[in-house]
DNA sequence: GACATCCACAAAAACGTTTATGTAAGATCA
DNA sequence: TGATCTTACATAAACGTTTTTGTGGATGTC
């Protein structure tokens, strides 16, 4: 049993036949008999063949392999779903994962693509684990690429980003089919998408429903529970306080139930709450569940994937592509319709 | 620029020796004189050449890949941190990580092993998201291999995990030493290590401190926010209710937490927690912050793959090690003395 | 000064595939 | 009926390394 590993050479001599019919046989190349073709697969299979890949690969240059690149694997819960998704993907292509951490760090991230490149990777997905602008490291060009949250100005190069407008419109169509027409907006300080993303939704939906755009409504603080809850208390203070409120994140919205039940409001009679990430330790855990709108992380790691299998086999729709991702609405508990 | 990859023999010609010579060059091996060792590496560093790994992985038989099965890469929050310290580890030990998932599914992880195997890794790293005995796959059957957060009753596998009871023992010295003497416990109700490691560390705990176990002091529940809040609420129901909790996990801790504020109780004024599993999104994020121990997961990741190239190096101390880590206490605000 | 030893390197085989090229037998055609 | 085309396979080169084996000269030994 634990003999050295059966080669293309055991399969040909067992079946009788040539490495080369052997090798035509298992990949459909070649112009063979379907007897033979299926023989010899009957063969191979019961000697438990399975191709060397190193060697294949080394010979078709094409390892099989995809690399994936991403800035930071641990520091977000995020990353766990886009691998996910990216690891299916690639199994359904025959393909598999290689991957490589950067800490956002311009030498690591040289040396983990240089690493990738040597093991000839036949493409690499380039991640971010938020949404943002990249530039594209001068190491990769010229090798396929498919970039996942992230975005650079050049049409050559597919990827794929969440839908921020979109998400924080569809947030703010449920709050106003509730029947809130005062809806406070706890936003982000970054200079990143998600801020400018979201803020537009959030004007676009007061527009088209024909609320007035409200300055005092709105406010800026880091995406963490402390200063949002800090956010949320002032603008609950207010005189003419909002009866839901938009939040950029889970954690903002852990921040603004904290705000609520400081300033002895419930939710969701009281307040209204809903937001994004539906980071689902966060939201199921929170009482009552927080509704929220999640970020495709799975989808964008299989369409990453995807993508770049069309493209590296030169399918004919296989002009780059820069596509936005829709995010789904995730109802839970906190919302309701607004006091009156 | 972009001319076909500079191979071994560009290398040598340049440098005007064999391509033996320049093997032997980068690699250390054979012998050559430092001086032409130094001419040809500088010749290709030159050059910018960089070694096609298929190939010396094809002739060599070590291509430098370690394989990484997971359960579940992506439900919880740690995997990423376990992939991180494994990459890292890597990374150092000039290897890569070919990854997959299984979705605890045999056939599916049969499939992804064998495409690793395809893939000539030169050894796994078989990992559980959590805590728990597995028996390794006839596949492996073989193969290097090294265990992390898993255990099998064989002893010649390598295995990491981390130490349940002294994570309990930690948690509990720390209430301890704060003056509290009525410690509940909110125990897990799965059939896991983790559940009998940490009774056990907080039973020892007790022991050593001269206290009494007190059945009605320990509840058990599954680990989630709402079944913890309804355990914590029963027993700070209690008449002589306790004057800190010790938490199975973070997610029970906030159920805790959420219990502890329906019953009226400050935290820590009326009560202390401390939990196990440094969810920062959660232990951060509650108020006050959870004190709450740290599973060692980047630590594992990088034992692993440590012990794992240690192996494979065939080491001198590179007998099979089974071990558990200690896991560090990481203090927030939820502890305080007891009430009086 | 004959012989073995060692040094520094080169030539060639090998790793396990895929692919380019070759070929013998049968079918097709004028 | 010979020439040409297909069909169905085989032979051999190639992929880019590492490793085994070979070699010519310098050095050492007695």
């Amino acid at each position: 049993m634990m003999s050295k590993r059966v080669g293309i050479r055991e399969v040909a001599a067992a079946a009788g036949v040539s490495v080369t019919t052997v090798s035509h046989s298992l990949s459909g190349g070649g112009q063979l008999s379907d007897a033979t073709r299926e023989r010899v697969k009957s063969v191979a299979e019961g000697l438990n063949y399975t191709p060397n890949r190193l060697a294949s690969g080394l010979r078709s240059k094409r390892s099989q392999i995809i690399g994936f690149v991403s800035d930071e694997i641990s520091t977000t819960p995020y990353a766990g779903r886009v691998l996910l998704g990216a690891q299916e993907a690639a199994a359904a292509n025959d393909q598999v994962l290689m991957i490589v951490n950067t800490n956002s760090n311009d030498r690591l991230e040289n040396r983990g693509i240089d690493a990738l490149l040597q093991h000839s990777v036949d493409g690499i997905i380039y991640a971010r684990m938020y949404h943002q602008a990249v530039q594209l490291p001068e190491a990769l060009a010229g090798v396929p690429t498919v970039l996942l949250d992230a975005y650079t100005d050049r049409l050559d190069l597919s990827s794929v980003v969440p839908d921020e407008e979109g998400a924080a419109r569809t947030a703010m169509a449920h709050l106003l089919a509730a029947g809130h027409r005062r809806i406070g907006y706890l936003g982000n300080i970054d200079d990143i998408p998600a801020t400018h993303g979201r803020l537009a939704g959030y004007r676009a939906a007061l527009a088209e429903h024909g609320i007035a755009f409200d300055e005092s409504l709105v406010t800026v603080s880091e995406s963490m529970t402390a200063p949002g809850r800090a956010a949320a208390s002032r603008m609950l203070a207010q005189p003419d306080r909002p009866t839901a409120l938009f939040c950029f994140n889970d954690r903002i919205a852990m921040g603004a139930y904290q705000a609520a039940q400081l300033a002895g409001l419930a939710i969701p009679n009281d307040l209204s709450i809903v937001s994004i990430d539906n980071f689902e330790v966060l939201a199921d855990a929170l009482l009552p569940g927080l509704t929220s709108i999640a970020l495709p992380h799975y989808e964008m790691g299989r369409w990453a994937v995807e993508r770049l299998a069309a493209e590296l086999a030169g399918e004919a729709d296989a002009a780059p592509q820069q596509i936005q991702m829709p995010c789904p609405l995730v109802l839970r508990q906190s919302v309701g319709p607004p006091p009156h």
